[in-house]
RNA sequence: CGGGGAGUAGCGCAGCUUGGUAGCGCAUCUGUUUUGGGAACAGAGGGUCGCAGGUUCAAAUCCUGUCUCCCCGACCA
């Protein structure tokens, strides 16, 4: 491709409105332009970028045996009334009216509507397993869109959804799958986790995402670094670096003292000079989303409560909301500061690590005091104990095979078991060999294709601009004509230019009368992995240049040997 | 939905406090000179100042309403 004939443009100044390298990128360099929050055109540049992903995501899946289908993207009520989700999905389903006045809904997710389809035709044992997939786009209406194509409303996703006899059917499937799903993201040479996650409210009991690192990743992800133990934050199982037993000391007597001023872990830890590890504070939840059903759940001072957790725990549809102030006032008779478990009517849950203690400080339920001496099974009763904390780094890993990093990273894929949960809702069955009816059993596979490449970018950047990784860059090669007013030099170029797309390799040719200056910053800002400069001065010398992006290294070639020269470059930079 | 900020030329901004009929840089177009890391000079085009009311002789500027966008939070894959 001519960039005078591209319908490329590049920005020289930042764009005020993007905060992360990878969206403000993007937006300078042409990649995408936004219509309104949440919603973008993508340009020439992201639209190679998309396609080459596409397919590389179609080779994979179809290695495997999967089908590519096309699900609609307006959706009728109806389906989404079978499985419930028509209320439960909230605000992010964006509804409309037609003129006949029928409701429909944009698609958000399919396995409504590809249930229906599987449904319809599956009848036998015998046209099972299969799984479909489609590369379609997808609308969510998010509360708040932001950092362009990592949160969008409008994106283009990959789904795949698998549908099997048993559930060992349904588990081989869902392998298969994630093993497609690695090596899909090594071929784009990205540096990736899997780990392991909460199924949110899709459902099932089995999920994995695939986290792109990145520092501004918006998930936290713990990952040890002796074995392949991945979690996100959310499920990571908590265990202490140094495993303690129970405390030996003796049961003291139950004592209210009083605590002025002292609200908060740190100014009682400063106060009584106890570590705030060994304090214990009480927090309180509601666990139920239209009643009030208050808990509390007791943890170390220096802990963070995890909600997920307690979801999980208590079988809860999403993870519980704290109580405001006024709430804990009613269920405590104290304000937030001053409360604890002792004499509570309402269930307690106390986090593991606080079972191992005793004789500690807890709020006296009245404004000003605390009790020292508490000891859970005399002074109160936990209705349970259990893993409720944010796991944190240097924590043990939970294949005892060491200890946890933090990493952030950003959810490109994220793939789930389902089980029956769509298809007992939707009555997708199958007549065994007996000739019983059995419910279908389901997994889900998603993979956030524009996500993907902004993510890719987030990863592949420096001050000047993107580095794209070759399986991922619009065009192998930038290639700068800087004279392409002299005959001989626009001449050598044209043929290298001819030369590489001869022999597979796309090159992006910048043929404008601009300034040297001018090109190689714009070269610098697409990222294009390999810079090819044929000019006036070096082709006195019978010299090209080939520079790799990344390094910067710059090789000088003769016009001959360029072309053999640039692939070789392209060659050893796929990863 | 709560808190904060912003809408003035394609992009980035000033002007608003103290009303007087719109300006700067980049980009664009023409010409000349330039030409290996965002050139210089000269000239030109381009804006119902987000929208709707109101106050006033006069509104980008003051008042009211409204829409949109951005940031933090809550929510979400």
């Amino acid at each position: 491709m001519k960039w005078s004939e591209s319908h490329i443009y590049t920005l020289k100044e930042d764009p005020t409105d993007a905060e992360i390298p990878s969206h403000r990128l993007m937006v300078r360099g042409g990649y995408i332009k936004k219509s309104a929050q949440g919603l973008h055109t993508y340009g020439p540049l992201a639209t190679r970028s998309l396609r080459k992903l596409e397919t590389i995501i179609r080779e994979e899946l179809d290695k495997v045996g999967c089908v590519e289908i096309l699900l609609p993207f307006v959706q009728p009520k109806e389906l989404w009334v079978e499985t419930g989700r028509w209320g439960e999905m909230g605000k992010s389903l964006l509804k409309f009216v037609s003129r006949t006045n029928q409701e429909f809904c944009l698609g958000a997710t399919h396995e409504e509507i590809i249930t229906d389809y599987v449904r319809r035709d599956v009848q036998s044992y015998r046209d099972l397993p299969v799984t479909l997939y489609q590369i379609n786009t997808k609308y969510r209406d998010e509360i708040r869109a932001r950092f362009g194509l990592l949160r969008a409303r409008e994106f283009i996703m990959k789904d795949a959804y698998s549908f099997d006899l048993t559930e060992e059917g349904a588990v081989k499937s869902y392998q298969k799958l994630h093993d497609a799903y690695v090596r899909i993201f090594e071929r784009l040479g990205l540096d990736f986790r899997v780990v392991v996650a909460d199924s949110g409210n899709i459902g099932g009991n089995r999920s994995q995402e695939f986290h792109i690192l990145a520092e501004s990743g918006e998930d936290e992800l713990l990952v040890c670094p002796d074995s392949d133990f991945a979690a996100n934050v959310e499920v990571c199982p908590a265990i202490d670096a140094e495993l303690s037993e129970p405390s030996p000391a003796a049961e003291e007597p139950l004592e209210k003292f009083a605590t002025p001023g002292m609200k908060k872990i740190k100014t009682l830890s400063e106060g009584l000079g106890i570590p705030e590890r060994e304090l214990v504070k009480s927090l309180f939840f509601n666990i139920s989303e239209n009643s009030f059903q208050p808990i509390c759940v007791l943890l170390r001072g220096s802990d963070e409560v995890n909600p997920v957790k307690i979801k999980n725990l208590l079988g809860l549809a999403n993870p519980p909301e704290m109580l405001t102030d006024e709430e804990v006032h009613k269920v405590c008779g104290a304000w937030p500061g001053s409360c604890g478990p002792v004499g509570l009517s309402i269930p307690v849950y106390m986090e593991q690590g606080v079972s191992l203690y005793k004789n500690y400080v807890v709020g006296a339920n009245d404004d000003g005091f605390h009790y020292k001496g508490v000891n859970h099974g005399r002074d109160f009763q936990p209705e349970k104990v259990a893993d409720l904390r944010m796991a944190v780094e240097g924590d043990r890993s939970p294949d005892g095979k060491g200890l946890l990093k933090v990493y952030r990273g950003i959810e490109a894929g994220h793939i789930f078991y389902l089980g029956t949960k769509y298809s007992k809702a939707m009555k997708a069955e199958y007549l065994d060999k007996e000739g019983q009816s059995q419910t279908i059993e389901m997994g889900c596979y998603g993979l956030g294709v524009s996500r993907t490449i902004q993510a890719a970018i987030e990863q592949c950047h420096d001050k000047d601009g993107i580095i794209w990784p070759v399986a991922l860059a619009p065009y192998s090669v930038h290639l700068c004509l800087l004279d392409p007013e002299n005959d001989d030099v626009s001449r050598v170029a044209h043929e290298i230019y001819e030369k590489l797309w001869s022999q597979g390799i796309d090159v992006l040719m910048d043929d404008r009368s601009e300034r040297p200056g001018v090109k190689f910053k714009d070269a610098d800002l697409l990222g294009m992995p390999v810079r090819v400069t044929v000019g006036g001065r070096g082709l006195q010398n019978g010299e090209i240049e080939v520079v790799d992006r990344q390094s910067k290294a710059v090789q000088k070639v003769s016009v001959e040997s360029a072309p053999s020269s640039v692939i070789k470059l392209v060659e050893s930079l796929k990863r």
